[in-house]
DNA sequence: AAAAATAGCAGATTTAAGTCATTTTTTAAT
DNA sequence: ATTAAAAAATGACTTAAATCTGCTATTTTT
């Protein structure tokens, strides 16, 4: 099943009501369009670095892309993901700061980018794109709080629980349950920040409490009233 | 010493170059002078609970706040703090959704109300008002990424280390190098996200070792590049 | 200034979770 | 399909930090 590289269009994409874009008139959205530039990445590719300037931000086209910050042992802590829709590294812009993040692909994905410039423009031209803007960052600056109090507070059990759950909630599970996102153990972990064999351990601890079921990469959600119980959420 | 309760104005108020407000032409100050609320709290008030849908937000004038997260056994996980020019509860009031901190004063304070319909007119009026008020959140957003990171990847010791030096950078030190802020060591527990046991006795370690001193809840800073040392910063 | 309440301190014990080492399984590449 | 490489699983051991307890010193209130 190859997928044919296909030059994204901003009008059809921007149709996504969770796209930040929806308020924009067509013709700002035929200027974006006109200028920004697309991008094609292989798994495991890096978008850009942390402490990177970058002087654009990129709009997930297709794919996945995990958002990560590196500790001093080299150990990543994924902060979120990137997947359609989704845009990336506009922070950095906003703020006037280095990019506080690692954007590496998990999947093969197309990403258009689009210039600081363009996008402070959008900002200053467009109040409801502003409106929008603040919104998906507040939002965002909500959940990094939320996880704050989690990992500080929570045990890894009740983490990994809630992972879970964020994962279901944000990637959805096809007809057979299963999560619709591959991670490894390891990236789970760098999620839950923890150790891949906590991981390891607890994910067979709920398999065998038939919360969920193994098969490789793969997670089968039996019964999400039971995760729900075990996160505390 | 007793301070008189004086109602600040908003012109004097926004020459503090931190404030959001400092891009705002004059009659618009004039208008906020006008609609705003000013409010006193004594030590120990709660300004506005998580979960409470708050109609506008708070520019803090004078006094401290601490805005905490409260967990499943009550124990709190403070996020940040306002200070003179700080703005407190706007998140909410973008994202539109329910406060997500508790915000409570640990001095007498006073703090200027003014409503969401207020904030969403000057961001959709003045782009460069809401150029300021996304850099701020963003930088927001970054600093709490940021603890993520600490939070799951370093030691209490470091990170113990690493809030004192935040405190440093936020609230400064006297002529005597003694930090201008008094917390308990339950509220600094609640920084770190530690027991309160823990940061008492760390805090002896980094005073036997002669990196600081302390009186009370005084604390003074005896070798700054100790602690950055210690922080792993 | 005295009393009451709260906060700070230290030792002993427990425990959750990390680390290390090894084997088995899965995934990716030729 | 076969092999190589990476990831997953499991067991043994260690350790950082939490909890519990009792005691002392500071704040705060009256």
């Amino acid at each position: 099943m190859k997928k044919i590289k296909e030059t994204p269009s901003c009008l059809t994409c921007s149709i996504a009501k969770t796209c930040i874009f929806k308020t924009l008139p067509t013709e700002e959205l035929e200027k974006i369009e006109y200028e920004k530039t697309v991008h094609f990445y292989k798994k495991n590719s890096i978008i850009y670095r942390e402490g990177n300037r970058i002087n654009g931000f990129y709009c997930v086209n297709s794919g996945v892309v995990k958002l990560y910050k590196t500790g001093l042992e080299g150990r990543e802590q994924i902060i979120r993901f990137g997947k359609p829709g989704s845009i990336i590294g506009y922070r950095s812009i906003l703020s006037g700061e280095l990019a506080c993040t690692t954007a590496k692909t998990i999947e093969d994905t197309v990403a258009c980018f689009i210039s600081g410039a363009k996008l402070i423009e959008m900002v200053t031209k467009h109040a409801s794109f502003a409106m929008e803007l603040m919104k998906l960052t507040c939002k965002e600056l909500g959940e990094s709080n939320k996880y704050i109090l989690d990992i500080a507070q929570k045990t890894v059990r009740e983490r990994l629980a809630e992972i879970l759950i964020l994962l279901i909630e944000n990637f959805g599970i096809d007809d057979d349950n299963v999560l619709r996102i591959l991670l490894t153990r390891e990236e789970l972990a760098n999620m839950v920040g923890t150790a891949t064999e906590s991981v390891i351990r607890l994910l067979s601890e709920f398999k065998a409490d038939n919360v969920i079921e193994l098969k490789g990469r793969k997670i089968k959600i039996m019964h999400l009233e039971q995760l729900q119980k075990i996160s505390n959420l």
